[in-house]
DNA sequence: TTGAAAGCGCTAACAG
DNA sequence: CTGTTAGCGCTTTCAA
């Protein structure tokens, strides 16, 4: 429990000024190999490492990035997972700051502003629109997975929704499906666009749609499913709004005795890691994880180094991955 | 974009000095009340906000709790809103820090010991002892959910895994099950003891016990479930590592057909949102989750306030909870 | 009650 | 290539 090393410890110990163990410990040029050998010599053996504080607090850059997240989403651990690695090959930290059902985004945003990270990602954020641009007066805002009219400073990364909707639409009337209803999502992030795309598929199919109202967790889609059930007939499709619901869905179904993809075929939305489980192993529109982490952390870096855009959109394009939750009828 | 205001700012426009600012801002005792409620005005009207990490830098306090989780455990998410909730109230920030498939343990301790946390809390690590000790070395370092053969500097606060198990059991031979098999967690944290309290309330009844590797994902549960209806004859009960790997076990049974509780009854463990998810419904053994928060975070306070202790364990009691996955013979 | 001044650990000019 | 110097935004003596 003694107290941490800093750059003097080292370079007494190295012989040298603080100066030149900090132009070493950062890697800049300008320091002998001999010199910078011993330095990491003398560092190594206090276990000496760097305050990121004040290095920040002298460097005007924290080369930090705040991500707001979901505790309870699946689809955001996955995403928190690939903007790490994104993050750290632009030479970027992350700083993680969780939504809860006890702790609001207001309260998830003003804990990362103190940070001072240098840009804001926010994850399929629900926050009004005002609050995102008064919070984009301050910094970079990047939106992943939320669509929003455009506003002014706040960059969106987010999937083609209603393609995804479509092609999931698509693919179950390839099968000989004609009775497809879409359990959406009510006011969650991408909802309105899915509920767009699958709307405007079947139409072209010459299809009537037939909407339920969902919701994003297990308990919505388990909730919907039971309605189905009780209904006088009985879809022969579902597009449910994310994985998450339609393994609710798919809970119900098989408890009621409801053959998956014999009598009923199942679609979800995401490919998060939920749907990759073999014994689920559902058929879904896969985000492109890797793609939407990348665009979120470029879009933040152009903004840091001054780009100055009223507000820009990158939209994703998702695709189908069939797994075995789907079958021709 | 403008920068933020400092203190400096603050003490400008209400037209005192920043040491005054400073002792206003942090509520402390020794400003007039006129004069405190200007400078309140005046941070007011320019948005101002304290620097986390310069206040950090001066005062050698970072009121920081470093917290380790896994992104993929809904159990480490539930304990992770748990401590903010304790965090807050005893007047500390949390800096939360991921392991996930492509972040190991040793990266996420070092970000957060870069942020001069002033201890750590570790959500169910698998770090080898010796890490652990050597971190203990530098601040307190308290695990959750993972036994530790008693560690110098460490702090250990678990639940009584053994207990729960031997709590399951007892339900289920209460049911009249005598034929019950454990789906173990292999190396997970606490699979040990849960291995230890099934097989000697097993025991105990005069039952012989029968174990099933499994582990800690659904993935697994399942894999398990379905070597057990390869099996020649069927167990009337499972009691499974914990529940996501109950949820991987019932998904198989009701994909085979087989009722769950009707045919066999399941069991699952830390009662994390998952297991109370109203079309899971599991029954299962409660882990007290804002209990081992607050333990953890009390335990980090007394060592920060001093206590010397040669590395303490403290052990909350999991009591079972009863849902719909089991049934009476 | 208030202010001046010193420094937390580090980086960034600027000299040598 | 190396050292000196001056702060980053804040807290904290110590005087006034």
């Amino acid at each position: 429990m003694t107290k941490r090393p800093t750059l003097a410890d080292v370079a007494a110990r190295a012989g040298v000024s603080v100066a030149l163990v900090s132009i070493a410990m950062r890697g800049a040029k300008g320091v002998s190999a001999a010199t910078s050998e011993q330095i990491f010599k003398a560092a190594q053996e206090i276990g000496y490492r760097p305050d990121a504080r004040a290095r920040l607090l002298r460097s005007r850059r924290s080369r930090l990035l705040g991500v707001q997240f979901g505790l309870s989403y699946p689809f955001h651990a996955d995403l928190v997972e690939a903007l790490y690695a994104v993050a750290e090959s632009a030479g970027y930290q992350l700083a993680l700051s969780a939504v809860a059902a006890s702790r609001g985004e207001q309260r998830a945003t003003e804990a990362l502003l103190d940070d001072r990270c240098e840009a804001l990602i926010l994850l399929g954020p629900q926050a009004p629109v005002a609050r995102l641009e008064k919070l984009a007066a301050q910094l970079p805002v990047i939106c992943v997975a939320r669509r929003l009219p455009s506003t002014p400073g706040v960059d969106v990364v987010r999937t083609a929704d209603d393609d995804g909707a479509r092609q999931a639409v698509d693919h179950l009337v390839s099968l000989g499906h004609r009775d497809i209803v879409h359990i959406d999502g009510g006011r969650a992030p991408g909802a309105a666009d899915r509920r767009r795309g699958y709307r405007s598929a079947m139409h072209r199919h010459g299809l009537p749609s037939s909407f339920v109202p969902g919701g994003l967790t297990e308990q919505d889609g388990a909730a919907a499913a039971r309605g189905l059930l009780a209904a006088p007939s009985r879809p022969t499709a579902v597009l449910a709004f994310n994985d998450q619901c339609a393994t609710g869905v798919l809970d119900v179904f098989l408890r009621s005795g409801i053959g998956v993809p014999g009598q009923i075929s199942v679609v979800g939305f995401d490919d998060s890691h939920l749907a990759r489980l073999a014994h689920i192993n559902l058929t879904t529109v896969g985000q492109d994880i890797p793609r939407l982490a990348d665009l979120a952390v470029v879009r933040a870096l152009a903004r840091l180094e001054g780009q100055q855009t009223p507000g820009t959109e990158t939209v994703v394009a998702p695709h189908l991955i069939v797994r075995g939750t789907t079958a021709a009828l």
